[in-house]
DNA sequence: AGCACGCCGACT
DNA sequence: GTCGGCGTGCTC
C-alpha cells in the first residue's frame, strides 16, 4: 500500500529522522514545518515534519496529534536547519528545539501571563522629603504611571522608597497585567537622517540593486569605528521595506547595543513598520508572542542576537550582521552553530543579499572578500570629527610600574582628568587579583574542579573560580607551610579601580564588568551614568569595548593587552588586535583624535603596532602568512573533537584510541593530538582534544562520516563533541 | 534522552 | 525467594 509519510525529527538525540504514516484525517492540514506528536517506543514524543513524500506504510506506526494549527516553521528554514545539522553534526530534532522560542519543544506551548506592581503618580503638590524619593516621585509624574520593570532599569533598588512613597500617599500602586517589552518602553530619540558621505552613498548605491535583484550576494562592509555603518544598514534596510520584503539584523548582543536598536525603531516606526527585537531578556512568553508575530507575517524588521538567524521570516529580503568578528555568534554549547556563517547559507537559500559589518573584520571575511567570494565595500572616514585617536604603546619592560598603572598611564590620567574628559580603562580580568601566593612556600590556590587558579574577589572577601561555580574563603594561614604571608598576586578591575580611588581621590571611578552589571538594568545604569558624565573614570573588562558611543571619552587605556596576545590560540593575535583597535575607537568620537595608551610587555609584536596605525590591511597583511603556512583558517578547516570525562585515563585512553581510529583514514586531513585541552580539567571533568585540520572542506567532511563508528572507541561515560569550525579552543 | 529488558547482591 | 543496582540497546 502506498501512502503519504511524514519524514519527522524527533525530540531525541538522534540523527536520523522518523517514518510515520499520516492518517488520512490529518492529510489535508499537515505540512512541512508543522509540530506533531508520534508514538515513540513505549511512549510518545513531539516532533517536527521535516518532509512529506509518498511510499509503502507497511509496519510503519502513524502520526498522533497535530500541536498546532499554524506551523512554527516554514519549509525554508527547515531546509536551513538541515542543513545545519548535518553541518555541525548535531541531532536534528534537537537543532530544531535550539532554533526555537524556548519551552516548544517538549509539551503546548503557553503563553503565561504575568503580572507586576504598576504605579502611578496622585495629585499631590507638596515634595517628598529624601532625595532618592523625590528623584523616583519626579520620574513617575513625568511617565504618569510606570511599571516595577522599568523602574528597576533606572533606578538601583526602588522597591522601598516606593513603598516609602505608596505610604505618604504621593503614589498608588496597583497589580497589573506586566507591560510590554522593556525595551519597547524605552524613549524613543529624534531620528537624526543623515546625509551620507560618499562612501557610505557608494555602498547604499551597491547594496540597493543586490536588493533590488532579490537574489543572494554577500558583502563585507569594513568601516572604522565611527564611519557610520549603521546609516548605511538602515539606508540598505529602507531599500529592502520599499519591496514588501523583510529585513533580519544580527547583533552580538542586544544587551550591549541600545542604540542600534534605538535608531532603527526612531527610523521605521513612525514610517509604520514593525519591529521585533528578539532579547535575552524575553520571558518565555513574551518570546512566543514575538516568534508567532513573525511566523504571521506581521514583522518587517527582526533584530536580534544569535539564535535570531532562524526568526521565521517568509520574504526575506536582506540579513544583516552587525560587528561580524564578534566570537559571540559561535553558541559555544549544545549545538555549536556560528549564525554569521548560517547568514550567508540562509541568504544563499533563500536567494536574498547578506551584508557583514565590521570596523575589524574576521580574517575569513576578509579573506574571502579578497579572494572575491564576497563583495568589499570600505568606509575609510570618521563621519564627524574626522581625526582617528592617537596610538602610544607604553614598554612595561622600560620602565616597569610599581602598581597596575605606568607613569605614563598616571600622568595621562592626571592631564584627562584636569580637562574634564572622560577616560575608560580595559582590564580584561574581573575580581581583585588573578591569584593567591603564600609568599614564604610560593603555593598558590586552585579550584578543585578546574585547572586553574582561583580569583581572589576583594569585596566578596571570596576565592571564586571563573569556570565553575566553585567558592572559598580566603585563607589567612597557608595550608601547606602555616606561613602568614598570603598575598593576592596580578590584578583584575577591582584592584586597578582601588588603586585609581587612592591615586585619583577627588574622581568618580566606576567598574563595569560581571560582577557589577549582573543585576538586572545594572549595565544601562552604568551606560546611562556615563553618558550624563557623572563617572570620570570608567574602569571594565572586554564590555566597555563595544557598543557605545560615550562621546565625552579623550583616553582610552589598555592595561592587559598581553593577556590576550598570549592565549594559547592560534587566533590570539587577530583577536587582540580586534579588542585594541575596538576600545581604541572609542576616544574621541564627538571631539575628534582623542589618546589611547597600551600597556605592554610586548611592544614589538605586530598586533600591537599595527593597532597603533590602526591599520587593518597591514596586520592581514602579516598574519595570513602564517595561517598559510600552517593550514589554519581561513587557508583550511577545523574541526575539534572534545573528549570529557570524570575518570582522566578512561578520557585519554578513549582519546589515543579515537584518534589512531581516525588516522591516515582520508587524504589531506591531518589528526593532531590527542592533547590535553588547554583547560585540562573543567567542572570537574578530564578534557582531551583531537584536531582535524584539512585545506580542502570536503576532506575533513568525508572523516566526519566515519566519526559514528569510530565512536565505539570511546568509553562509557566520556562524553564527545564534534565542534565544527570552533572559534577558539578551550 | 527515555525507557525497557536483563542479570547479580542484600532484604522481609 | 524478591527488590533493585545500573549496563546496553532500541526507538519509524
Amino acid at each position: 500500500m502506498s501512502d503519504l509519510i511524514a519524514e519527522i525529527a524527533v525530540n531525541a538525540p538522534l540523527k536520523q529522522l522518523f517514518s510515520y504514516q499520516i492518517p488520512e484525517v490529518l492529510q489535508q492540514r499537515i505540512c512541512v514545518g508543522t509540530r506533531v506528536r508520534v508514538p515513540f517506543g513505549r511512549r510518545s514524543s513531539v516532533g517536527f515534519v521535516v518532509e512529506i513524500r509518498t511510499g509503502a506504510v507497511d509496519g510503519l506506526k502513524a502520526v498522533k496529534e497535530l500541536l498546532d494549527e499554524h506551523p512554527l516553521l516554514n519549509p525554508e528554514l527547515i531546509r536551513l536547519l538541515r542543513w545545519a545539522a548535518d553541518y555541525y553534526c548535531h541531532p536534528i530534532g534537537q537543532v530544531i528545539r535550539s532554533a526555537l522560542p524556548a519551552g516548544l519543544g517538549s509539551e503546548k506551548a503557553t503563553t503565561r501571563i504575568q503580572f507586576e506592581t504598576v504605579y502611578r503618580s496622585l495629585p499631590v503638590v507638596e515634595e517628598p522629603g529624601g532625595k532618592k524619593q523625590r528623584e523616583l516621585l519626579a520620574y513617575v509624574r513625568q511617565q504618569e504611571s510606570a511599571g516595577l520593570t522599568q523602574l528597576r532599569a533606572t533606578f538601583p533598588a526602588p522597591h522601598a522608597t516606593l513603598k516609602r512613597l505608596v505610604e505618604l500617599g504621593f503614589l498608588e500602586s496597583a497589580e497589573q497585567e506586566r507591560q510590554r517589552d522593556p525595551f519597547l518602553l524605552e524613549p524613543l530619540p529624534k531620528d537624526k537622517s543623515l546625509t551620507l558621505n560618499s562612501e557610505q552613498s557608494d555602498a547604499v548605491c551597491e547594496l540597493s540593486s543586490a536588493i533590488e535583484a532579490c537574489a543572494f550576494k554577500s558583502f563585507l562592509l569594513h568601516g572604522v569605528t565611527g564611519s557610520g555603518k549603521t546609516e548605511v544598514y538602515l539606508r540598505t534596510v529602507a531599500v529592502c521595506l520599499d519591496l514588501q520584503r523583510q529585513a533580519l539584523v544580527l547583533v552580538p548582543e542586544i544587551a550591549l547595543t541600545p542604540q542600534l536598536v534605538a535608531r532603527f525603531r526612531a527610523r521605521f516606526e513612525p514610517a509604520g513598520h514593525t519591529l521585533a527585537v528578539l532579547h535575552s531578556g524575553l520571558s518565555d512568553g513574551e518570546r512566543y508572542d514575538a516568534w508567532r508575530m513573525i511566523a504571521r507575517g506581521e514583522v518587517q524588521i527582526v533584530i536580534g542576537a544569535r539564535s535570531a538567524i532562524f526568526a521565521p521570516l517568509q520574504h526575506l529580503g536582506l540579513i544583516v550582521v552587525d560587528e561580524e568578528h564578534e566570537t559571540s555568534y559561535k553558541q559555544a554549547e549544545g549545538f555549536r552553530y556560528n549564525a554569521r556563517d548560517l547568514a550567508l547559507v540562509r541568504g544563499q537559500q533563500q536567494g536574498c543579499p547578506v551584508l557583514l559589518g565590521s570596523a575589524t573584520p574576521s580574517l575569513g571575511s576578509y579573506y574571502r572578500s579578497q579572494q572575491g567570494a564576497m563583495t568589499y565595500l570600505a568606509l575609510r572616514k570618521r563621519v564627524h570629527a574626522g581625526a582617528m585617536p592617537a596610538v602610544e604603546l607604553v614598554d612595561l619592560a622600560e620602565q616597569p610600574p610599581e602598581g597596575v598603572l605606568s607613569n605614563r598611564l598616571t600622568e595621562a590620567l592626571q592631564q584627562a582628568l584636569e580637562r574634564r574628559e572622560q577616560a575608560l580603562l580595559l582590564l580584561n580580568r574581573r575580581g581583585f587579583a588573578p591569584f593567591l601566593l603564600c609568599t614564604d612556600c610560593g603555593t598558590s590556590f586552585h579550584c578543585p574542579n578546574c585547572e586553574i587558579t582561583l580569583t581572589f574577589h576583594q569585596r566578596e572577601r571570596q576565592l571564586r573560580c571563573h569556570y565553575c561555580d566553585y567558592k572559598e574563603p580566603p585563607a589567612e594561614v597557608c595550608p601547606k607551610c602555616q606561613g602568614l604571608n598570603i598575598v593576592p598576586e596580578g590584578a583584575g578591575t577591582e584592584r586597578l579601580e582601588q588603586e585609581l580611588t587612592e591615586l585619583f581621590p577627588g574622581a568618580r571611578i566606576a567598574r563595569m564588568d560581571r560582577d557589577t552589571t549582573s543585576r538586572k538594568g545594572a549595565h544601562q545604569r552604568l551606560v546611562n551614568q556615563m553618558l550624563a558624565r557623572e563617572v570620570d573614570i570608567l574602569v571594565g573588562t572586554q564590555m566597555i569595548a563595544k557598543g557605545h558611543d560615550f562621546s565625552g571619552v579623550g583616553l582610552v587605556g589598555v592595561l592587559g593587552a598581553d593577556s590576550i596576545l598570549n592565549l594559547p590560540d592560534f587566533r590570539a593575535a587577530e583577536r587582540s588586535f580586534s579588542l585594541l583597535t575596538q576600545v581604541a575607537g572609542r576616544a574621541g568620537r564627538a571631539t575628534g583624535g582623542g589618546k589611547v595608551l597600551i600597556q605592554t610587555f610586548n611592544p614589538e609584536h605586530f598586533a600591537l603596532s599595527c593597532a597603533v596605525e590602526q591599520d587593518y590591511a597591514e596586520f592581514y597583511r602579516q598574519e595570513i602568512p602564517f595561517r598559510q603556512e600552517l593550514g589554519y583558517p581561513p587557508c583550511g578547516h577545523l574541526i575539534n573533537l572534545v573528549l570529557a570525562g570524570n575518570n582522566g585515563s578512561q578520557v585519554k585512553a578513549s582519546a589515543e584510541r579515537l584518534a589512531a581510529e581516525l588516522l591516515c583514514q582520508v587524504q589531506g586531513v591531518d589528526v593532531l593530538g590527542p592533547s590535553p585541552c588547554p583547560l585540562a580539567r573543567l567542572r570537574g571533568k578530564s578534557r582531551y582534544q583531537i584536531l582535524l585540520k584539512a585545506i580542502e572542506r570536503p576532506a575533513l567532511r568525508s572523516l566526519l562520516t566515519r566519526i559514528d563508528a569510530a565512536k565505539k572507541h570511546v568509553c562509557k561515560g566520556v562524553g564527545l563533541v564534534i565542534d565544527v569550525d570552533p572559534v577558539d579552543m578551550f
